[in-house]
DNA sequence: CTGAAAGCGCTTACAG
DNA sequence: CTGAAAGCGCTTACAG
């Protein structure tokens, strides 16, 4: 049986009414104009087609040209509101652009990951967009998937592909530099095992800190990247020890999860500091807001997306990189009342 | 050229490796016992096919067999805390049936929605999963559509498909109830216009409460159902107006915005209560916690699936319908110190 | 403009 | 098992 539906108008039975041949009506409909057809004939296809409500089969047409109007959305987890930003983005500019997004979630690090990936791989799609998942792009590297479609790179500076990324030294720099001119000193850092895994710029400008100001670094492990995993640890700890005088949090996720749980201590926030990373809404709605680091989202993905478009006519060309800066936002989680705010930017 | 890349392998490529025919190779990958091809054959050309990296083009299976192994997931928004769950849900269950899940946000009420109903009807796949989007069902089934694939609504009850849905009378009533047993008569609904517009249960069931206990009726419109703009209305009204002593949000999204806006306002919660809706994992983190009504996400979502499934062998059958019950989960939003908590379930 | 044909990569019915 | 063939619905090169 035919792919959608049983009675789907195909190209055919658009020339047999209209009474042309087939590479006529074709022709007409995709606008041709190299091929000589009258305009009177173009015009009475595209009626008809109209009328009998035609679309071409997406599948023959990809089948045929090569070319699938597919383009594939990477992110690791679908359903997390740092990701879905992105996600919004694409998929925003994928519909103007008249493509088909599919979008997964590569599950990163999880069991699934290889299956995943293998899968990801065969899929027919003209195009990717990879989302934070340093893994996968090293897998279609390693495979030269990029010397055959189009790829881009969303989230770090990414060796052989096109890549879009945000510069958080600068921010990181003026949330330590806040805890300083607050005179906070006893610094806790947060987060889950894999930040601390790879080499992290947080924590290692974090390190940094400790070392210049001269105190003994501390890193709370959260067992997973979640909001209520970075409340069990924090209440944990807090039960056992003295509050620090600040936290600082690998991201807004699981700043969420501490604000939370040093209240939930019988500690104030911000007499205990809290710092998150990411600039998630949510976080202008904790009660006291959440002091964080915002990105240019929307600018990231349309610079990727541009990237991309430019990519289609040199796919062995070298590869670019476009940074954006990010900035320091300060809010009530870190601010001591007694203290003028001290913003970088 | 093909599609998927240069170099691609094909069956035929697998079968003159072995050395048999391309039908025997079709067969034997395949899986088909029907036909009689002898069980070493079938693991030569198994072994063959791994080693060569063959992966059927999913593209030409779809042409010819009419099957694209594709879903279509259609959300409101892609970028919702609250429907991203589902999809969640849906791209696990998908990705363990072995299918492409096509997710796509269907933009509701925009500009663009027309559009977009079109190009989705005419995109083959083999199933739809609705989640609560009404209109996107009516225009599904007008065209008859969910005569020739399976179609299944999640949200509400719709007449004609199948649909699965969870029941909020009695976690409405809980929550009106609590108000009542705090001795909170004075209760503004907060939601945004579309709540408003339709026929909705929330809205219908605090008209009835406030007509029970015969108090006049107060909305509160939102002009988007964002915590944004339910902040700045919220704040709007507390410098004109007193506060009241409860406010009952549409969902949780704008209940987040209230929240902030009534301590930004100088207010205490829960002095004025604030209920929310939806459960989000958010509210959990808000402080104090907000006052919600939860669904049983994944049971939803697996049920969705079961219908979908059952649905392939019987397209015309009459619909069925699966309801899930909410519950009303008390927060720390809407309690009073001094009075004893009364949870319904 | 037309008409007949090949091709994209697969599945499947059919005669041997 | 094999081999030759038709078909899914489209695109495209080619001879008229």
């Amino acid at each position: 049986m035919a792919t959608g539906g049983s009675k789907r108008v195909r190209v055919i039975d658009v020339a047999n009414a209209v009474g042309v041949s087939k590479a006529t009506a074709v022709f007409s409909l995709n606008d041709r104009y190299d091929i000589v057809i009258s305009e009177p004939t173009r015009q009475r296809v595209k009626n008809m087609a109209a009328k009998m409500g035609y679309k071409p089969n997406p599948l023959a047409q990809a089948l045929s040209t090569g070319k699938t109007g597919m383009i594939n959305i990477v992110v690791p987890y679908i359903n997390d509101p740092f990701f879905s930003r992105f996600l919004a983005h694409f998929q925003q500019i994928a519909f103007d652009a008249h493509l088909t997004p599919i979008v997964t979630a590569n599950f990163n690090e999880d069991e699934n990951a290889d299956e995943f990936m293998e899968r990801l791989i065969h899929w027919p799609c003209d195009a990717y967009i990879l989302c934070y998942s340093k893994k996968l792009a090293a897998f279609l590297t390693e495979r030269k998937i990029h010397l055959e479609k189009p790829v881009v790179y969303i989230g770090e500076k990414v060796d052989g592909i096109d890549s879009v990324y945000s510069d958080h030294q600068a921010a990181i720099a003026a949330i330590l530099n806040h805890f300083s001119e607050d005179r906070r000193t006893d610094i806790v850092f947060v987060s889950d095992e894999k930040a601390l895994h790879y080499i992290n710029e947080r924590y290692r400008l974090y390190l940094d800190h400790m070392k210049r100001i001269g105190r003994k670094p501390v890193e709370l492990v959260v067992p997973e990247r979640s909001r209520g995993a970075a409340y069990s640890t924090v209440r944990e700890h807090l039960a056992a020890h003295k509050p620090p005088q600040a936290f600082f949090c690998y991201n807004d996720e699981l700043a969420i999860g501490v604000q939370r749980a040093v209240q939930d201590s019988g500690y104030n926030v911000p007499d205990v500091a809290v710092s998150g990373f990411d600039g998630l809404p949510e976080g202008d709605y904790m009660n006291p807001r959440l002091t964080t680091v915002v990105y240019p989202y929307d600018k990231m993905c349309h610079a990727a997306w541009d990237l991309l478009e430019a990519r289609k006519e040199n796919l062995a060309g070298a590869s670019n990189v476009v940074e954006f800066q990010s900035s320091f936002v300060q809010g009530g989680s870190t601010r001591l009342p007694d203290r003028v705010p001290s913003l970088t930017d």
